[in-house]
DNA sequence: GAATACATGTAAAATGTTACATGATTTT
DNA sequence: AAAATCATGTAACATTTTACATGTATTC
């Protein structure tokens, strides 16, 4: 899956396996992150299946850049991934909500405590998706001719949204009832 | 991680590999899920560090079961992970919200019908919440002692009712935005 | 003087998925 | 007659994380 994310943006403009990292921390980190050290092996692997192809651009007092461009085949793939219907949801894991099945051992008090630091966490998140988020998505929007790219980011940018007030939601609900 | 939900279910009473997928699907598989093969492959790993013994089950004409029972071991590290506070949020990985990150580029009638399809996959899914789900919550609630569980168990699965609710709003907005 | 940004990667371990293998009983 | 349930597991593969390894330039 990693490799539609890295051909989705080496199909707007060529990049390093640095400036990938770069960008997918500002954009897509809230629906798919990945690992410095993932991304380089991934497009290695992308580069020996011929999806992209690469050229060293030498630097003077930093290290050289290896920047990635796509390929007329790996284009072709990431527009047949596209097209692709999902027949499924994406099945989750929370591990919040994988201690709170089990901790009816635990001190109640305890429970609390990290219901409410969870809260925090997730009001700073909304915050970011309000702010920053936002700035990047609507700079973009600015730019060129994105306006339709836009468009579905800020569709991205709001589920990000929709989704930390949901939490923020059911944790209030789950610690008033455990308050009683 | 799939350690602690074996653990937790091995905590209450004993169980086989079979046994243990089978409470998965009902109940944690919302928030965390795993294949059958890795069940048997992490109960083995389980055993081998003393967290839990196993014995066989002879039956007649059934295969045998290899039934499994915590450690006094494996009952300190449940409680002492169960006891850590979480001091992060999980990152989650969205497969439609990556699609339709880069789908720009495509025809929309079909982003429109990717939406709706999840739409659908979605509905069903919040009403299997508010009705299986629910059912099984309620079954265990009434059975024993087992009050304080059940009031967690709800709580997990009143989020997936309250995340399916939110998804649902998000594509109902977002295909409207589209269809400007 | 220390931390962060720039920039690359490899190796090992952990985690998760898919496919294979077997075979009786029960339900549709 | 076919499909699902019961019940176990292994092997190969793919994905992801963690740790290691290096070194300069700039900012605090």
């Amino acid at each position: 899956m990693l490799k539609y994310v890295l051909l989705g943006f080496l199909n707007y403009r060529n990049a390093s396996g640095y400036d990938l990292k770069q960008l997918m921390d500002v954009s897509t980190s809230n629906f798919w992150h990945a690992k410095q050290s993932q991304i380089y092996t991934t497009l290695k692997k992308l580069e020996e299946d011929g999806m992209v192809a690469s050229h060293i651009e030498p630097q003077e007092s930093r290290p050289n850049r290896k920047v990635y461009e796509i390929t007329e085949t790996g284009r072709d793939d990431l527009k047949n991934w596209l097209s692709q219907p999902l027949m499924e949801i994406e099945s989750r894991k929370e591990k919040l909500l994988l201690k709170l099945f089990f901790s009816a051992q635990l001190d109640p008090e305890k429970i609390l405590t990290q219901l409410r630091l969870q809260k925090t966490l997730h009001k700073d998140n909304l915050e970011k998706y309000q702010t920053i988020t936002k700035g990047v998505v609507q700079q973009f929007a600015a730019s060129t001719d994105m306006a339709d790219d836009a468009r579905l980011w800020e569709a991205t940018r709001r589920f990000g949204e929709l989704y930390e007030e949901m939490y923020i939601r059911w944790v209030d609900e789950t610690i008033e009832k455990l308050e009683e």
